[in-house]
DNA sequence: CCACTTTGGCAACGCTGTTGCCAAAGTGCA
DNA sequence: TGCACTTTGGCAACAGCGTTGCCAAAGTGG
């Protein structure tokens, strides 16, 4: 039907009409988004969009006839007649974000705006197997859809219609493919799909994982369709820190949109997610943010990895000694390699390290920013370092935003 | 007039039918170039782009109507009617490339195609001064330019036609501003402008210096648009790491097209052009790149940038001390930390340090990579390292290609 | 109460890529 | 040599996008 989806091969793509109006909706909706509860009126849509003020009408006529957005108020009048205010519709979509880590599973539901609505959280052990493993995840995501949004609850407009059309997300499909009405999630209409966010390297295109460090059995598996068959919805497949920044980039306070930033994440190992203005950067292979592997001192200490002297073996070393400070001081010189080479915005810090000392690290890693943004001059000064915010659910929110993203323009996932 | 470029502060951009067709030209546009003398034809050209055969054929038409493509022959018959091959017609359009280094100016003169067809190359001392900096640039570039395409030649077609329209691109529009017509090289049609690389820091989208490593008077200096005035053509300015990437991103071998990769520079400096899935990665304050003194030894020896063990001090030490073999060898430690952290798919070398003993560079760097490839088992075998192609003119020919690649949908120059 | 300002929908429009159709230009077999 | 068949690619009509011109609706201010 859309040529523009088949042809699409890594090479680039030509935009017809359908393109231009989904990416147009996606640009309102957005906004929207952005807003808040607070909403926004068709003429600042029109100015932030640079589409005419009509054509915002016509656009959000159509949102509010398949119930994405509605009227909400009006704004003071500035002597003429006042502006309507629209906002985003929450119930009328959702998303499940998964977090599959090496010794616990969490499970979140998230609405549009991304407000969290309901959660599972309990142990699981990554090496017992994919059957268990795939067993306990659906469970954990079927059960909370059910009792979070009933069983064939609308909630609202038909997920899946004229918004994402013609898009070029990485959404798996499954849903319309080869399966009998019905099964699964299937029934649920406002859900998109459901996101899955996990260590190990992986195949984020083709939601196959590649060797999780520790569990070989893993090795070559295709978690996405596996997944997508079982549970009836989309399916998408990430890995945990690309996941966190992506829920950064969208959530993010004071006007993340459009800005860079690294997500350095220090748990159990130590990785980072990178987001260039506004969409997480996953290289080739979605191999980017190998940050714990960086070798900042020649010859030093051997790393599990194999190699010697990389942040990760003299970073989390120093932390499990007590030396928060030193920790945090190596950790500054890899996130100031990482800063000089890419020019982000800011650096965000998370995990359970960070967790147990986290003024010692955002002072630590500050420092060292501060003391080379000096050495350089750089313009608009140092960049400043922060904890990320949203704590220990910022991967399985992330995750869910997988597959919100593509609704709203944001990033190219 | 068009507002969608009024309302560009950043924020995401609404589309109109004009973006989406200077979209789809720009991208016919580019196929048309990469495939070089062989041409192409039009059901390619469909089936590459994911447009209709029917789209093409008016793309097309209009393209050979405005001179930028002409039938070039046609294919062998597969039984029905042979397809009628196109292709691009280089002289529709030129830009400039300036080379503006420490001790020396390079000008190249490149058709669409990016073929030079004319060069200029002498010394300059950049710290003689604005006015003689200027005055020499000027010189050599409206030299070139009357040499080459004489004083009032058209080429082709009229540049800045329909193409260009509702892009996006940084290109500083100077040349329809407030300027006498006929000034400088205005009365010239076939040239798109000039691109100028060097150095230092600077903003790449206001085209102003900021510290021009050593030479201190060339602070805040607004380099764009001092050429533009008084040369009369739209002027774009970039890091010479920058330009050098964009020039390989475009022209490179073996289908380089939408592909990653980073280009290290080893010269007086030591820095980096990152290209990511084609477009040139300038970071938020045309910063990015900063790859020399990325810190590769804690407390190692002092570099002049005041920071200890950063690459540059320990490698190109190496290389002032004879030992090539270390010198690569610390310079692939820093490569494999780039790679790791961004994923792509090739690094290549450039610059007179690697012009020297280019064989050991690239067994040495490549050593360490296959080495990291090895103990991380990952997945497509190592990052292969080449000598970048070009040699000194990589440069210059990537500042032409700062006019050239908006015009091809490549990359957003 | 009326002049004025501002919002935002209706209708006509221009332009995009798309679809249906068919002439043109080949091959291949009788 | 002729005819059936395949493939290319232009012409014309079309659907749908954002744009423009116009005007009713809904406020403010004197």
């Amino acid at each position: 039907m859309n040529r523009t989806r088949t042809a699409r091969s890594g090479g680039p793509a030509g935009a017809n009409l359908g393109v231009l109006r989904s990416h147009n909706t996606a640009l309102v909706l957005g906004l929207l988004r952005d807003a808040g509860t607070e909403g926004i009126s068709r003429l600042e849509l029109a100015e932030r969009t640079g589409l005419t003020p009509q054509a915002v009408s016509k656009i959000t006529a159509r949102l509010r006839e398949e119930g994405f957005a509605a009227e909400a108020g009006r704004r003071a009048s500035t002597g003429g007649k006042p502006r309507t205010v629209l906002r985003l519709v929450p119930e009328a979509g959702h998303a499940v974000g998964v977090h599959l880590d090496r010794d616990e599973l969490r499970v979140v539901l998230v609405d549009l705006d991304g407000t969290m609505v309901g959660e599972r959280h309990g142990e699981l052990h990554l090496g017992a197997g994919a059957e268990a493993v795939l067993g306990a995840v659906c469970e954990a995501v079927e059960g909370l859809v059910r009792e979070s949004l009933g069983e064939t609850t609308g909630g609202g407009a038909g997920a899946g219609g004229a918004v994402a059309e013609g898009g070029d997300g990485g959404v798996s499909g499954v849903r319309d493919g080869g399966l009998a009405a019905g099964a699964g999630l299937g029934g649920v209409r406002s859900l998109l799909g459901v996101g899955v966010a996990l260590p190990g390297p992986l195949d984020h295109a083709q939601g196959v994982l590649h060797r999780v460090t520790g569990f070989p059995e893993w090795d070559g598996f295709p978690l996405r369709d596996a997944l997508a068959e079982r549970l009836g919805v989309p399916v998408v497949v990430d890995k945990d820190t690309n996941a966190a920044a992506l829920g950064l980039a969208v959530g993010g306070e004071e006007g993340a949109a459009g800005r860079s930033f690294a997500y350095l994440h220090l748990g159990t190992g130590l990785g980072a997610g990178l987001v260039f203005g506004g969409s997480v950067h996953r290289g080739a292979r979605t191999g980017a943010g190998e940050f714990g592997h960086q070798v900042i001192q020649l010859d030093g200490p051997r790393c599990e990895c194999g190699n010697r002297g990389c942040v990760e073996v003299l970073c989390l070393g120093a932390a499990a000694r007590g030396e928060a400070a030193e920790a945090a001081r190596v950790l500054g010189v890899a996130a100031g390699n990482l800063v000089g080479l890419l020019d982000i915005d800011v650096v965000l810090l998370g995990g359970r390290t960070v967790a147990a000392a986290p003024e010692a690290y955002v002072q630590g890693v500050g420092e060292v920013l501060d003391a080379q943004a000096l050495r350089e001059g750089a313009s608009g000064g140092p960049v400043p370092v922060r904890i990320a915010p949203r704590g220990e659910r910022v991967v399985a929110e992330g995750a869910a935003q997988l597959l919100l993203a593509p609704l709203f323009g944001r990033g190219d996932v």
